[in-house]
DNA sequence: CAGATCCCCTGGTCGC
DNA sequence: TGCGACCAGGGGATCT
């Protein structure tokens, strides 16, 4: 599913796109994803330039000369569609461009999102106001996490998955940051000591940049804009390798299912 | 507030 | 081959 890895491949897909470009069509398919699409979305869009393209946490945004920002989510299964040829029953936006191009947002699950928010008000937008840092930037640190995780006795699984920790994280790319620094999973975040979490903060730069760096994870259904898969999956020390040797101690990866959520860990690196 | 649970949705997979 | 059961899971809602 897309992760922030995910998320920003595609934003740069969609930038040599969309930079620059006037959109002649923009055409919502159905009412709603998961959550209603904006009615007036395809009035507000249509004709206008686009002026920029970014990614906060899960979210991409394309900016318009008109003061909005498109704001998308591609839930479990979303993807752009870069050119297609035909325009399907789970192509739920199309946009076109005044040059020729054409996209298409595909989402069979519906987890995705579409929202049009004025770009001067992105901060108060509800889903971005309680938002953590941006992993790959500066602020998140050691003492970022220390403040988070005091006194909680949540596990740390699920604290790195809280979206106010820190943003863009997901069940793929928690599961290979707690296996590179070591961490057992089901740690309290409360119980984990200061000097464990330098490691632990770079283990998640260190996998995310990896992940950005190879395009991008597949998990079946995700696909680069342009069509290409990913391919950082085949770097996976322990998401989808239950049984499997962990590739640091050769022990096979174990997998726990907790509230519904597949975590898999090596019980004898993450302790 | 913190934590736990449920729900949304459909394609792919598995067992019979 | 057909078919039903089950699973994937981010984020929001709703409880305790």
């Amino acid at each position: 599913m897309p992760e922030l890895p995910e998320v920003e491949t595609t934003v740069r897909g969609l930038r040599s796109v969309l930079e620059g470009a006037e959109l002649t069509r923009v055409e919502p398919r159905r009412p709603d994803l998961r959550r209603a699409i904006p009615p007036d979305l395809r009035q507000r869009m249509t004709g206008a330039r686009v002026t920029g393209l970014g990614r906060r946490a899960k979210y991409g945004m394309i900016d318009t000369d008109r003061g909005d920002t498109l704001v998308f989510h591609l839930g479990m299964s979303g993807r752009w569609r870069v050119d297609p040829e035909d325009i399907g029953t789970h192509d739920h936006l199309v946009i076109e461009t005044a040059d020729g191009r054409r996209l298409a947002l595909n989402d069979p699950r519906r987890f995705g999102s579409l929202d049009l928010v004025e770009t001067s008000a992105l901060a108060g937008f509800a889903p971005f106001a309680t938002l953590g840092p941006e992993p790959l930037d500066d602020v998140f640190d050691a003492a970022h996490l220390a403040e988070a995780f005091a006194d909680r006795i949540a596990p740390v699984k699920a604290l790195l998955l809280d979206q106010r920790v820190v943003a863009g994280l997901g069940n793929i790319y928690v599961c290979e940051a707690l296996h590179i620094a070591g961490i057992a999973p089901t740690t309290a975040g409360g119980r984990i000591a200061r000097k464990r979490l330098d490691p632990l903060v770079a283990a998640i730069k260190a996998v995310l940049a990896s992940a950005i760096e190879a395009g991008g994870s597949t998990l079946r259904d995700y696909a680069r804009p342009d069509g290409e898969l990913g391919y950082f999956f085949k770097q996976w020390r322990v998401y989808g390798r239950e049984g499997l040797d962990c590739p640091s101690c050769g022990k096979p990866v174990e997998r726990c299912v907790d509230s519904g959520r597949s975590t898999f860990f090596c019980a004898k690196c993450q302790r």
